[in-house]
DNA sequence: GTCCAGGTCGCGC
DNA sequence: GCGCGACATGGA
């Protein structure tokens, strides 16, 4: 059982640990429940204790399960497993997970003259949860589109759990392209339902195994804002929408994801209801200048928690 | 049965 | 460049 360790105090004694330092303005729960991504595997976040729960799955090693928790000011990251031959890879994966890298002050700062955003600065919010590889981040926002929220999570779940790297508990990592392209194009549809996504999660995966998509350029930093969403764009099943959520997802709010959440939430927020072309919705997050995703989104996530603290619908 | 959801693609103009 | 229909899936 997967606490067993918990009950058995040798395995307790044996558990492997790393510390990961944090910036002042991190909040692991802030990150964690920034958007959907927590709910789906091969994430699972434990609410009441704070502890992200996450499989990873290393060449020549095998999936193994980590905790992610926080105290005083770092993050502890343990497992069963010796985790000391992999410090440095886990320690990589972790920042990008937790967007450790990205410098939240300017957006701050912004909130901070605004009343509305206050909230956001409390909470040490504007960090997003990302899955340890571009890849998969990518496969999760097609995914999403076109689509109600719970299929994309029946999609992915379904996903990890076909082809997977299975962890000694019987988790599963997410797979790496080579897996998801030994799987092929009919499975994805029939066993994990992606229907007409199922090319385009194929071509991904199949891209990158032959090296004709290579992310590690896409994401080695060195393109502008404005390059990255071009190079994103030309991934398959990702269009505007896609893109810009990846960019976010690189820490770079400057384009907002538009969608049907985005009007929606515009519409409602800022309009009475009204109805007005993107663009026009669009103009209403210009002064967020470089921070127009996350000042949008921030928006949205604070005023959907408010509602389900009054009682209202529960989502995601 | 009909509509549509955190869109994208390929086509015709 | 821009508008438009097709595209799987499953719940409302």
């Amino acid at each position: 059982m997967r606490h067993s360790a918990l009950r058995n105090p040798h395995f307790a004694f044996t558990m492997s640990r790393l510390t990961i330092a944090a910036p002042a303005d991190f909040s692991l729960e802030s990150t964690v429940v920034s958007h959907g991504w927590y709910v789906m595997p091969p994430f699972r976040w434990d609410a009441e204790r704070g502890v992200l729960h996450r499989i990873e799955s290393f060449e020549g090693v095998g999936a193994i399960e980590i905790s992610i928790r926080f105290d005083s000011g770092k993050l502890v990251v343990e497992s069963k497993r010796n985790i000391a031959p992999l410090r440095e890879e886990l320690r990589t994966r972790i920042r990008r997970m937790l967007q450790l890298d990205l410098q939240l002050g300017e957006f701050h700062a912004l909130c901070g003259k605004r009343k509305s955003h206050r909230a956001v600065v409390e909470a040490k919010f504007g960090r997003l949860l990302c899955g340890s590889t571009l890849f998969e981040d990518a496969v999760k926002i097609v995914a999403t589109t076109n689509t109600v929220w719970a299929q994309t999570v029946r999609m992915v779940t379904l996903l990890v759990e076909a082809c997977g790297e299975p962890s000694a508990s019987g988790g599963r990592a997410f797979p790496i392209p080579a897996q998801v392209a030994a799987f092929g194009e009919s499975e994805l549809r029939e066993r994990c339902r992606m229907g007409y996504r199922a090319p385009y999660v194929r071509a991904l995966a199949e891209g990158i195994v032959s090296g004709e998509l290579d992310l590690a350029e896409i994401a080695n930093g060195a393109l502008s804002t404005e390059e990255l969403f071009k190079s994103y764009r030309r991934l398959p099943g990702i269009g505007p929408y896609g893109s810009a959520h990846l960019l976010a997802m690189d820490g770079r709010h400057d384009r907002i994801a538009v969608d049907t959440e985005f009007r929606a939430h515009v519409r409602r927020r800022h309009l009475r209801g009204a109805e007005a072309s993107d663009n026009e919705m669009l103009a209403l997050y210009e002064r967020w200048g470089r921070w127009k995703y996350m000042g949008y989104w921030s928006e949205l996530w604070f005023d959907l928690r408010r509602k389900v603290e009054s009682g209202g619908t529960k989502r995601k």
